[in-house]
Parts: C-alpha cells; sequence; structure tokens
DNA sequence: AGTACTGTTGATTTTACATCA
DNA sequence: GATGATGTAAAATCAACAGTA
C-alpha cells in the first residue's frame, strides 16, 4: 500500500519537535496533501472498528504503515472518538425523543379509552336506577359494587341485571320484572362492549394490567375512576 | 464563472489525570 | 510522601477545503 508522506513542513508535529505556529502552517499547506487518501483511512477505520484506543507501540506501527507521522496517526484516533462520541449522542438523543412520543400516543390512547368506559359506566348506572324500587330491591351505584379477585365485568352486569330483574339467560325469553327485552339486550350489549375494552386493555401494546387492578376488593369502577 | 454558505476533517490549545524517577 | 517531567485523553476551537445553491 503506497500511502502520501508529508513534506518536512507537514511533519510538523512528530513527537521530538515542537508544531510550528498556525501562521506558518497555513503558508505551507500544500494541496491534495491535507487530507489522508482513502486507503489511509480505509485502513485507521478498520482499525477504530476493533479498537477505539492505540497502545504506543501500535501507534508507531500503524505510522510507519500509513506513512504517517505517530502524532498524526494518535490526533485522528482522538478526532475519530470525540465525532464518534457526538453521533452517538445525536443518535441516544433520536432514539429517546422516539420512545417519547410512542409513549406520550400510548398515554393520549388509554386516557380516551378511560373517558370512554367511564361514559359507559354512567350509561349503565342510570339503565340499573331506572326502576330501583319496583322489585323491592333498592337501586345500587355500580361503582360500589364490590369486584372479587377473578370476576371479570360480564359476570359483575350479569349479577346486576340479575339483581335487577334481567335474565340472562339465553333460552328465557320470559320478561320476569316488566322490563322490555330490549332493554335487557341492550345492558348486556353493553357488558359485552365493556368486556371487551377490558379485555383489549390487559394486552393493550403490551401493557400489564394486572398491578393497576386492585385484587383487595374495591370496585372496577373505582379504578377506573382513579387511573389516568 | 464567481460567491456565500455549510459540512468535513486534520491540527492546535487547554486542562486534567496518571505514571514514574 | 511530595514534586517535577512526561504522556495521553477529552473538549473546544481553528483553519483549509469540498460540495452546493
Amino acid at each position: 500500500m503506497e500511502f502520501l508522506t508529508p513534506s518536512p513542513d507537514e511533519a510538523k508535529s512528530d513527537e521530538t519537535t515542537p508544531p510550528p505556529s498556525k501562521k506558518i502552517k497555513k503558508n505551507k499547506l500544500i494541496k491534495n496533501q491535507r487530507r489522508f487518501s482513502d486507503d489511509q483511512i480505509k485502513l485507521l477505520e478498520s482499525i477504530f472498528e476493533s479498537e477505539t484506543r492505540l497502545e504506543p507501540r501500535k501507534k508507531l506501527q500503524l505510522a510507519r504503515e500509513l506513512g504517517l507521522q505517530p502524532r498524526q496517526v494518535a490526533i485522528w484516533f482522538q478526532n475519530r472518538r470525540a465525532r464518534w462520541k457526538s453521533k452517538q449522542i445525536e443518535h441516544d438523543y433520536r432514539t429517546l425523543q422516539a420512545d417519547y412520543d410512542n409513549l406520550a400516543s400510548r398515554f393520549e390512547s388509554l386516557k380516551q379509552e378511560k373517558e370512554s368506559l367511564h361514559l359507559q359506566l354512567q350509561k349503565l348506572n342510570e339503565l340499573l336506577d331506572k326502576k330501583p324500587e319496583e322489585d323491592g330491591n333498592p337501586g345500587r351505584d355500580i361503582g360500589t359494587i364490590k369486584s372479587e379477585p377473578g370476576t371479570n365485568l360480564s359476570i359483575f352486569v350479569e349479577e346486576a341485571l340479575e339483581q335487577k330483574g334481567f335474565s340472562n339467560s339465553q333460552n328465557d325469553d320470559r320478561i320476569e320484572t316488566g322490563h322490555s327485552r330490549e332493554e335487557g339486550s341492550k345492558l348486556q350489549e353493553i357488558a359485552e362492549s365493556l368486556e371487551g375494552s377490558e379485555k383489549s386493555s390487559e394486552n393493550w401494546y403490551g401493557f400489564e394490567f394486572n398491578g393497576l387492578i386492585d385484587p383487595s376488593g374495591s370496585s372496577s369502577a373505582h379504578w377506573l375512576n382513579s387511573w389516568v
């Protein structure tokens, strides 16, 4: 491999002689000798890939091989390290920015879902409280119903429906307490919808909700209201 | 073609730290 | 252990040059 050799003036900063002032250097630079050749860069890069710092012995060897002053090799590695570091910082910044944007987006979606669920719960409560005294069963706030561990939302709603006099049986078409079948279907629909939301939330973007749903018996509505 | 601007890159300076005699 | 000389690295900066609008 044939590499350029700096002129005596260019070999200004070897290990033994002090570097000339910038003014002198400025006047004596020769075009095309300022930049290292492609082959020199190629070799320097390949070594930098495996080791970002050079041992003194290796530096001397490499300098001989490249036809450069050891000082030039040392400076090249210093600059390379500094510029690699700033690029790395830029890269890390972009990565963090993307992560943040992604999380912010998830947060917004979850917030909207929470609001939607809250609305559905309100509607459900309104329906459940429509005729609280007719069957001697006082209406209760859905938000105060205890949800046992492992109880999903549909079971919870079914219980409420039963207490309200709605039959949940597919085969039982009887309307026992004067509620229309349409009303019951609507409630069931909401229950299924809620269950669907609950299920989808469990694995929403890989989020684990186990820790968010209090298994100690606090109401589903409570965690929904307090979360976000 | 000449010019202004910008990015790249080799080199320098300053400062801090480690090692050694 | 304290001290000065020496070497090296990081960070900031300079300066020459190439590419581009």
